[in-house]
DNA sequence: GCGGATAGTTACCCGCGGCTAACTCTGCAT
DNA sequence: ATGCAGAGTTAGCCGCGGGTAACTATCCGC
């Protein structure tokens, strides 16, 4: 799973808390990218069996997709969290956690949420 | 700058701390890539002004490249320094560094570094 | 001065991940 | 029924950044 991909995926599940049903054009507004493009990304998710999309063309995440999605979702939050809390403008926090949340490891992410939870009580 | 390019001229920055000559050799050594890639990566650089290649095929930096090598490899130290505090083993936390330290934005390292410095008191 | 190691470059291939242009397909409105 | 709008796909372009194979250039030993 590559950092595109997982954003793809995120971005499905972010879309899909939204509204009810999730379309492929969707996705690209949303992340503004071109209808080629997010097709072909798409494409790729499917075969490798973290999408499956239906005769409507509507989206739906599998076990597996929904796992990553759901997990890169988790990072995202909790870094935006923590980098505002320690004083980073909330624009900027959303977008270093976009960007850190698919390269840091279990292990830190780990420790980083016990750290924050620790600091919070 | 690109991430990779961040990477080499980092890299070329850590090797002429632990040696006084370096060359395009050492760079691929070090970072395990072939010859052909080094080259043409530190013909960007080159072409880009960051970097100055003598006569005997030693590499310097310019001023522009060596302020990038500068800042993140500033970043590199102060982030696998945080997170070994945090609790992550040294070799996990240098990873992840490395990974985060081309994603970051000014914005928030600086807020980190203050972080840090408020709590090591 | 010739042969071999070492360094570097050139010319290619590949997948990724954007893009545009152009096509298909479906559904709705006139 | 025509025709248009919206969604999706196909085909092909591009730069990046890895790779190999093969060449060149330099230097050193014998």
């Amino acid at each position: 799973m590559q950092e595109s991909g997982e954003m793809y995926l995120e971005t499905i599940l972010v879309l899909s808390r939204e509204k009810d049903a999730v379309r492929a054009i969707d996705v690209g507004q949303r992340m503004g990218y071109s209808k080629p493009s997010v097709s072909r990304a798409l494409g790729r998710l499917r075969t490798d069996g973290y999408l499956l999309v239906d005769g409507g063309g509507f989206l739906r995440l599998t076990e597996k997709g929904s796992a990553i999605a759901e997990k890169i979702y988790e990072r995202h939050h909790v870094l935006s969290e923590l980098l505002t809390r320690i004083g980073v403008t909330p624009e900027t926090a959303a977008e270093d956690a976009c960007r850190i949340e698919h390269v840091i490891s279990d292990e830190s992410f780990t420790a980083i949420k016990r750290h924050v939870k620790a600091h919070s009580k």
